[in-house]
DNA sequence: GTGGTCTAGACCACC
DNA sequence: GTGGTCTAGACCACA
């Protein structure tokens, strides 16, 4: 499972499961169609309450990821769903802006800002072609 | 005063009011040297409690972006007290592997989010010009 | 417990708890792992404020010596989590040539005052087998 | 003058001013019926609050350092007048156990610890040589 | 008048 | 039940 939580973290387990389902979605390790474990299951894997899984996949079907089914389970949904919209932009830019404010402020240029964020695509995409080569 | 509060957002007044204080300090409204309004004095203008106030520059405190005076009040540091170290790096490459997974989840590409980076600091780097002009 | 508070001392009570525990850390009456008692619990056991325990555990979180569950309680950290670093060795420094400044004015020499810190460390360690042997 | 106070330092100035103070005798930079300059003197030197000064003098005068004398001026006392006592060497014990404690959980051993104090009064008795060469 | 400490009591998020 | 946040109001230390 490619999921690793971190209990001592002050970030909200439902939290990190959420980012990691997106991170995973954005590394296409899930791809639309793929089926996430039930609650039920997910809950025995990682040792957590229900209520945690339950609303991690709740946050993640409010924001467009993914979609519950009483009898099928839970599936990532196509692309389409979660583009980016409006809304989408608007927060977004808030939150670069307070990061990329902070960064200013503790001397990164530009430039060396934009070079984290072109690695870390680059490192979404190496994933990527590296579970497609295993195929 | 710089400082807009919601206070209905799930973000904690005083990591609102912090948030806002470093972004000032990468605009440049705030310099080394400059005051802060008092403890009290903000609290009264914020409409929030003085407890409220005081936790958010200790906050920035610890950060190394000011210091705290007994009788002065509270002044913006040098900026050789809040460079980027090794930890902090660590820590933003960890946020913007979040975000911007998400970002490229929703179908921006790598030119995208960075071309908001480079308005951001533009942006950034306008205040400070506007601000000059005026002197 | 192994908490005792002066509540007319100069030292103010969330420093004296976060001294206390480091002591106890220090003897090893405090492991990593073990658990101290919640917030509200030892501010009934002490009889003080909620708000001053949380202070005392919020420094003790900071300074690397426990990590505290919104769930769970608070834990005491394994040692690498606070192994002393440049800042601490400067620090440290500073205070021992205050205190051993007035020392040799009261005409203490090296030895008076490295035979005290022997002793310190001597019964940091009594105390640590004395435990070892109970069990 | 041997004085250099932290203006934004979280030590009260009157805190300071004594510490130097006491530096300055375990260095013999200052002995027995040097003069210090009148209260006045000081605050205009230093650019400080008479009642600093006037506070700081009074704790000095309080631990046997000095005589205050109305018309004579500040005078430090004979070594006899400070030399320790039982109550001071509880005080000590108590001090040094709590920087001791926290050292030895950050990984440092009676012999670093010791060797620092070595060092420090090495320091203290080069100072003192160093003067007396001058003369 | 400044920040620092402490108390008392409330509501919320997490699990 | 845990800690986190916020409010309200008090007294003290510093300068």
């Amino acid at each position: 499972m490619f999921l690793t939580l971190d209990l001592n973290s002050e970030i909200p387990i439902y939290t990190q499961i959420r980012n990691q389902v997106v991170m995973a979605i954005a590394k296409q390790e899930l791809k639309e169609g793929d089926f996430l474990p039930s609650v039920r299951q997910m809950a025995a894997d990682l040792g957590v309450n229900l209520h945690t899984i339950n609303k991690a996949y709740n946050i993640l079907k409010q924001e467009g990821f993914l979609t519950v089914h009483r009898r099928k389970g839970v599936v990532i949904n196509p692309t389409d769903k979660y583009k980016a919209e409006k809304e989408y932009y608007k927060n977004l830019k808030e939150q670069l802006e307070i990061i990329t404010s902070e960064a200013v402020c503790r001397g990164l240029n530009s430039e060396e800002i934009n070079k984290i964020i072109v690695d870390i695509i680059k490192d979404l995409n190496n994933n990527e072609r590296g579970r497609e080569n295993e195929c």
